[in-house]
RNA sequence: GGCGGGGUACCCAAGCGGUCAACGGGGACCGGCUGUAAACCGGUUGGCUCAGUCCUUCGCAGGUUCGAAUCCUGCCCCCGCCA
């Protein structure tokens, strides 16, 4: 029997999620009265985690504060296939070192968030790298009609795009993954909804329990319209610098600032705030989140300085150049200062792109006596700063 | 295996013998403005400490031509239909 407080807490559990499948189910669960194993699968392809993944590991995070633990999956052998949810083509190949480095990582950033004591790790390689017998079971689980027909695989198809077989695979893979480490509940992004509800499918066959499924909205990105992403350029990575996140955090649209307080911090923005305050209210939880509350102060003077106040950053790097030549070729300092190429550099000052100590650099000196640099303050844009040091 | 379509810069996508470092859109960057790295407006978007009648780039390798992303040959890859 359900009761009233299993209930409660099944709902609060739900409340910012899309999908709680099937419907009554996680109920039931939760009145098992034990630890439920609620998985989350992750692929090592990128090192770093941002702000998108941390709405699923947030959610991971409540199940934990209730007793029950998370069993985060490294996919280390999905990633060598990658997975095609929401791709418009075919992932590259990563090496197998890549992958390690990115697990190691991965998860350590992923315990920002969680509670490093109710998790349990493993590699999906430990169970994956299966015989040909076993590949067989698994894949008579499902059947092509049932794999194309997510919207995903059914576009590429539709637009003439390549699926390879083994892409196919994928969701049965990821399914087995709920087999091998007995998941009650699974937890993924809505792209990944297709994915989880198979896994259930899969559990049935090898005559398990079948998962609960829990899909969480997916995070936009700084440009507030498409899914963060690091291929995008949009996302706030965790490991960013505090004032990094507290910048790309206040640059969002005012149009995605209530999603990300409600998938973010589980809040809505207060309504007594304005649009720039809410912002900053939310820009100093994040990075608190990420770098701890003695960061925060330093995180916003640094924005404020910068960006308000136009003045200099507090600290910056140096770019170097040799006190024996008497002329400095200003797109080479460029260059070697941001990384950027002579030509870009070249654009960069014809357009008034560039300053010295706060003055814009005429269009058209490319070489200037040393003295006039040395010392100075190198800024390219609104963001990139260098101090000029001669030796 | 046969027939047809296709591979262009970060992405999408035009171009189909010179005027092409290559239209347009997206993204990114720069400038202006601003409450912000929002919005809006304008610009830029292969490389070179020789900035030029320079170098590299239109799947790869050759060829034709004064000249090729554009034509020809071979190869690789993708898609569709038929088998």
């Amino acid at each position: 029997m359900n009761s009233p407080a299993d209930q409660q807490l099944s709902a609060w559990l739900q409340r910012d999620a899309v999908d709680c499948l099937p419907k009554g189910e996680l109920e039931r669960k939760l009145a098992l009265g034990r630890p439920l194993r609620v998985k989350l699968g992750i692929d090592p392809t990128a090192a770093d985690i941002h702000l998108g993944h941390t709405v699923v590991l947030r959610k991971l995070r409540e199940f934990q504060d209730q007793g029950h633990l998370v069993v985060l999956i490294i996919g280390d052998f999905t990633a060598r296939i990658g997975d095609p949810s929401g791709r418009s083509e075919t992932r590259p190949v990563l090496s197998s070192e890549m992958i390690d480095a990115n697990a190691r990582t991965y998860t350590e950033q992923a315990f920002l968030i969680l509670d490093r004591e109710r998790v349990e790790v493993r590699r999906n390689s430990e169970w994956l790298d299966m015989t040909m017998d076993e590949l067989f079971r698994l894949a008579r689980t499902a059947t092509v009609a049932q794999i194309t027909e997510r919207e995903d695989f059914a576009n590429r198809l539709s637009a003439g795009a390549p699926v390879a077989v083994l892409e196919l695979l994928y969701p049965l893979f990821q399914g087995y993954d709920s087999v091998a480490v007995k998941a009650d509940v699974e937890l993924g992004g809505t792209d990944q909804k297709f994915n989880l509800l198979l896994a259930r499918d899969v559990q049935r066959a090898y005559g398990m329990e079948e998962q609960v499924v829990l899909t969480m909205p997916i995070l936009p990105g700084t440009d507030g319209e498409r899914r963060m992403s690091k291929s995008l350029g949009n996302y706030v990575g965790v490991t960013d610098p505090p004032g990094e996140i507290y910048g790309k955090t206040l640059s969002i649209p005012d149009s995605a600032l209530e999603t990300w307080y409600t998938l973010l911090l589980g809040a809505e923005p207060p309504a007594d705030l304005g649009p720039r305050d809410a912002k900053r209210a939310l820009a100093r939880a994040l990075v608190a989140r990420c770098w701890g509350a003695d960061a925060v102060s330093g995180a916003e003077r640094e924005f404020d300085r910068v960006h308000v106040a136009r003045e200099l950053p507090e600290d910056m790097p140096f770019v170097d150049w040799p006190a024996s030549t008497a002329e400095v070729h200003l797109p080479a300092l460029l260059h070697s200062a941001f990384g950027i190429s002579t030509s870009e550099a070249r654009r960069a000052l014809a357009q008034g792109g560039v300053r010295l100590d706060g003055e814009q650099v005429a269009n058209g000196s490319l070489d200037v006596p040393v003295d006039q640099v040395a010392g100075k303050v190198l800024q390219l844009g609104k963001r990139r700063f260098a101090r000029v040091r001669v030796n």
